[in-house]
Formats: C-alpha cells, sequence, structure tokens
DNA sequence: GTGAAAGCGCTAACAG
DNA sequence: CTGTTAGCGCTTTCAC
C-alpha cells in the first residue's frame, strides 16, 4: 500500500491536485460530474488526507484537547468523568475530530503543557473541567483567542463560554425536599469551596434553608473533596451533632457518607435521610438506592464538544453559555414514603 | 506575539535554521558553546517547534493513541480503565507525548476511525485496550506494522507486543485461598468469554478446583460482563445452587454480588465467602471490606506506553512481552481470621 | 470551474 | 561541526 496523496488521486482523475483538494474538503464550486468522478477515485482507493499537511498549510488540527487538571484528586477517583468523556469521545467521533487528554498531576506538567495548549499548534479548542476557581489557565486561554469551553461556570464573569448544570437550583430542590419532609437539622457534606460546582451547591443549600428562615448551623457543614473517603470523613465529623438528614454534593460522596453511617448504626432513612448529586449508575443500587439530583452528564460533554466546533468556526465572540436543568430523582435513602 | 519560526530563532542567534533544529532535537554533534547561545535564544522567546510542520517534515506526529473498543460497555461502568488512563497519561507526560482517545462505541465508529490508526498519520503507535479476541484490529495493525502494545494478551499467538497480568495465578491463588478456607462449593462470577482476562481468570479457577480434585459444578459458574449490575444478576442466578464462596472476577463485578447477597439475606463471609480481583479504592470500602487480587493498574499504564515507545524508536521486533505479578489482598469478605 | 504556483515550518541528507 | 538545499502533502490565492 503506497503512500496515497493528493497529486495521486489527481492523476487517476485526470484533474488537478487543486480540485482533488476542492472535492475532499466539500468546496461547492466543482462541477458535479468532475466531483463524482473524483469521488469514486478517492473511494476506489481509500485515500485520506494526511492530517499533518493539512494542519501545516491550514490552519487546524483537527484535534480537540480537554483539559483536566488535578487530575490524581478528581478523576480516578469519580465516575461522573468517564460519563463525561464519553460524552465528549462520542461527539467527537461524530464531528471527526480527534480527542486528546491532557491530565495534569502536577503543577510541573501543567506549566510544561500549557503552551501546547496556548498556541494553537496542537489543538484546535479546548474543554476545560474540574478547574479551580483561581486556575490561572482560564485567563490565559483568553488572552491568546484559544476557542475554549469550561464544564461548569467561571468564578467570575470572564468572556468566556461554558456548559453548565443548575447547581444551584439543584441543591435548594435536593434540600427543600428533605426540609419537606420534615428534617430540622439539615447538615451539609459540601464540594471543595474553590470550585463553582462546590460554591454553588453550598449556596442551594443555603438558600433552601433562608427560604424557610432556617437559622443557619456551621457544625453541620463540612467541606470536603468529592471523593468517597472525603464523604466518608465528612459524615463522621458531622454525626456528633445529630443531623437527621443530610445532603451531600456528589454521589461519590454520598457513598462515602452512607458508609460512615452504616458504622455508626444508623438506619437510612430512618434515623437520618440522605440525598446525593449527580445521579451516577451506582446511586441506583446504593443501599438503600439513593435520592440525588440528576445531571445529564453525558449530554454535558456532547453539548460542550459542539459549542467548542461553533467556537472554532464561527469565532469566539460573544462567548456562548448553557445551563443545563437538574431533576430531583427520589429513591430510599430519605424515605420515598412520603412520594 | 507573532509567530517564532525556527528560522527567526536561527537570526536571533546569527545562526542557521539547521542548527537551531539539531538544538531543539537535542542532537550529539553542535559545539556546546554555540548549543547555550540557541538555547539561551529559545528560552528567552519561549519558542516552541510546530508539531504539525515537524509531522510532515520528520515521520512521527507525537501523538500515541489509546485505543478502547466497545467503550459503551466498559469504560463507563468500571473504574479500572480511568485508572488506566492516568497510568498512560502521565508517562505520557513524561515522555512527551501527546495522548489521543480513541473510544469506539459502535462498529461504525470503529470502522470509521480504523484508518486513521493504520496509515501512521495520525499516531505514532496504539495502546490496545477492552480488546474482544478476535477482533479484527490487532491483525490489521499488525499488517500494517503499526507499533502497538496490546493490555492483555492476545488470544493466539500473535507478533504483537503486550502488557499482562498473571490472570490465571491470580485467580488460582483467590480460589486456592478459598477452598482453603473449607469452602466446598465455590462458585465463579466470569468476565465476558470472548475477552482473555476473562478466559484466564476463570481458568485460573479451574486450575485451582483441579488441584484439588474438585468436580466442577457448571451451575456454580456463569459468564457476566465486568458490570456491577451484571454481577449482581450473576449472583443471583448462583445463589440457588447453594455456593459457600464465591470468586468473582472483577471488584465492580463483586461490588454487584454483594448487593444481591444482601438482599438475599446472607451474611458475609460467615454464610458465604466472596475474593474479587482488581484491588479498585472500592474493594477497601465495601461493606465489608472485599478480599482481591491486585494488579498495578497504574503501572501497567505506564509500562504499556514505555514499550511503546520502544517499539517505536527500536523496532517493532522481536514482539516485547511483559507480565506483572498479583497479589492477593486479604480482607473481610471471606473470614480474615485464618489469615 | 479549474489549474499553476507559492508557501505552511520543519527535518534530513549532503556538502563543506 | 555547521550551512545549503530539497522536499513532506496539503491549502489557497491568483490567473485563466
Amino acid at each position: 500500500m503506497n503512500k496515497l496523496t493528493l497529486e495521486k488521486i489527481a492523476q487517476l482523475a485526470g484533474v488537478s491536485r487543486s480540485t482533488v483538494s476542492r472535492v475532499v474538503n466539500g468546496h461547492p464550486s466543482v462541477k458535479p460530474e468532475v466531483r463524482r468522478r473524483v469521488q469514486q477515485v478517492i473511494d476506489e482507493t481509500g485515500y485520506h488526507p494526511d492530517p499533518a499537511a493539512r494542519s501545516l498549510a491550514g490552519q487546524r488540527s483537527g484535534i480537540i484537547g480537554l483539559v483536566i487538571p488535578r487530575a490524581f484528586q478528581f478523576l480516578f477517583t469519580d465516575p461522573y468523568y468517564p460519563r463525561l468523556m464519553q460524552g465528549i469521545a462520542q461527539a467527537c467521533n461524530t464531528h471527526n475530530y480527534i480527542l486528546s487528554l491532557f491530565l495534569f498531576h502536577t503543577e510541573e506538567e501543567e506549566k510544561k503543557l500549557t503552551p501546547k495548549l496556548l498556541r494553537q499548534q496542537f489543538v484546535d479548542g479546548v474543554i476545560l473541567s474540574a478547574l479551580p476557581t483561581d486556575d490561572p489557565l482560564i485567563p490565559q486561554l483568553i488572552q491568546n483567542e484559544v476557542p475554549t469551553v469550561m464544564i461548569g461556570r467561571p468564578a467570575e464573569a470572564l468572556p468566556v463560554s461554558y456548559i453548565d448544570v443548575s447547581n444551584i437550583d439543584g441543591a435548594f430542590e435536593a434540600v427543600s425536599y428533605l426540609l419537606g419532609l420534615g428534617a430540622n437539622r439539615v447538615a451539609a457534606v459540601n464540594g471543595p469551596q474553590n470550585t463553582m460546582v462546590g460554591l454553588d451547591r453550598f449556596q442551594g443549600y443555603l438558600n433552601a434553608l433562608a427560604s424557610r428562615q432556617i437559622p443557619v448551623d456551621e457544625s453541620l457543614m463540612v467541606e470536603s473533596d468529592f471523593s468517597e473517603a472525603g464523604g466518608y470523613r465528612a459524615m463522621q465529623q458531622i454525626l456528633p451533632h445529630q443531623p437527621n438528614a443530610v445532603f451531600v454534593a456528589s454521589d461519590t460522596m454520598a457513598l462515602g457518607a452512607l458508609r460512615a453511617l452504616r458504622e455508626a448504626g444508623l438506619s437510612v432513612p430512618d434515623d437520618i435521610a440522605i440525598v446525593g448529586f449527580d445521579d451516577l449508575p451506582l446511586a441506583a443500587t446504593a443501599d438503600p438506592p439513593l435520592t440525588t439530583v440528576r445531571q445529564p452528564i453525558r449530554r454535558l460533554g456532547v453539548q460542550a464538544v459542539e459549542m467548542l466546533i461553533d467556537l472554532i468556526q464561527n469565532g469566539l465572540t460573544p462567548p456562548r453559555h448553557f445551563t443545563a436543568p437538574t431533576e430531583l430523582v427520589i429513591r430510599q435513602s430519605c424515605g420515598a414514603k412520603t412520594k
């Protein structure tokens, strides 16, 4: 299988290289008949343009970068990311982009790889996830005009596109539900307060308390890290303060909380009700099955890709925003009887 | 920040483009002093070579492809893959390769992306995981002489490099341990029998029975799919046949099995002992903590990358093989008392 | 509507 | 040890 080039195809089809290029790129100005003939040669030979040459001559790499800093902490602890990646990968496939993964485990790695992201040499655009609110990467990307979509809104009103979910409302709904069940001491196991998700879900919790004029009890709130072990520790920490319900900012942490509760000999939902956030598959198979706030993780991934492609093709301004709704999924972990 | 090219750097440093290229690529034949001067200009300007130009002129893309077919079924159901990816990503980072993800959800996607893998245009080499034994991709890669490392040995003795773990021995050890505890009806929840891992772990199970002349009871073996739900169903199916121990071919399935046991009102390890395979973090936090066969997942990823780079640099023959040992980790799920 | 020609930025002989 | 010279395969004006 000797190397096929545009030139060869051109010869075989009896046209010029430019024409073949036009056909390959779906350029309109080619006579239908010629187009057909060229296309046939392409199909018969199984020609595929060389991506490197294409990137060099054109200005695009055809690659989308998925950037996840702090990969150590989260990615391999929370099934959220695999699902997100699945959505992203699938969308990349359908839109003919290649997906590249940039996982930073250390500051060093981040430093080293950042330039590759900033100069559009490697990627046509990037999707950002799991960023701390103050990550310097965001302003850098903006300044370098790299097409960027954040998963989760940024801390400040930056001119950057993002996909988000209604974390505040979702948490509000969950906590309100707990409150409606009669719980008067609702605790919160929060996500990291240097992430927007963590902050927003906590805000929803506070809003729900406020909407019923329930005073805030600091001893019932703990900041954790979205990990199972973190949820476990947080729950242990809260337990002495006698909560009768707990809002946990992710299913994974909720699993840890459940473990702590079980160890403490508490019955869920009789002694204490619990709701999670995400609706990962494991929520449904937890013991007891977990009431949780569903977010359409995979779809978020797909939409992020599509938004990014829009940015790449149609320019960065104005920034695009999308916020997906959440949905409270009621299961046994907080006494489904009332429902 | 106007575009920096080799040429510009060359001018600034007062040398020729080739010399700069040599410096960038660590070519030995450059006078130390010149090298220093050039390097300084590079550092000051923050120059980075254009990967596209590089791929085009040289013959390498600097990209490693991680290929996971059947991504739907496994990847997002089993924490195994995220961990593997972590190892791979980290190794790529340290060796200055970019990692691209090829997740196939459907046959169509596989068909569509395969050519991109086969012509070394996109990737310098590929790492294969989660392949069914009869996947046509393997022979195709071999035939096209694409540097390839499989995670998990292939079905037949193909001239392909791989990283594996001692699945047979690991399973043998686990089942022998169960047997040694006095269990006389040891069941097996197997992985898919069209994957080598599934096959090998089952073989280990059979070997252990055989080594003690225990007759095989077909009703105690079920083929499943490495998912939690699959483990749950498999366990339910086995339960009527009164096992007093069960070897489950993955921790994720073991979790499902545990759930089935719990629902059936059986006590672990008193009524029935259970061991898993993988030693994922969740094994330690399961209820009860899971005895399991540990495999060094992350390290496998690192080694796969390093083996692949070796292939890329030093040629494909002879194929390289490496089999990592496993280790039985004893926890409460099968009555740790005896140990 | 189509072809010719000029690079994109780099690597790799080949001279010197 | 260093500079010169061809390309790598494609996109993209610019003529015709």
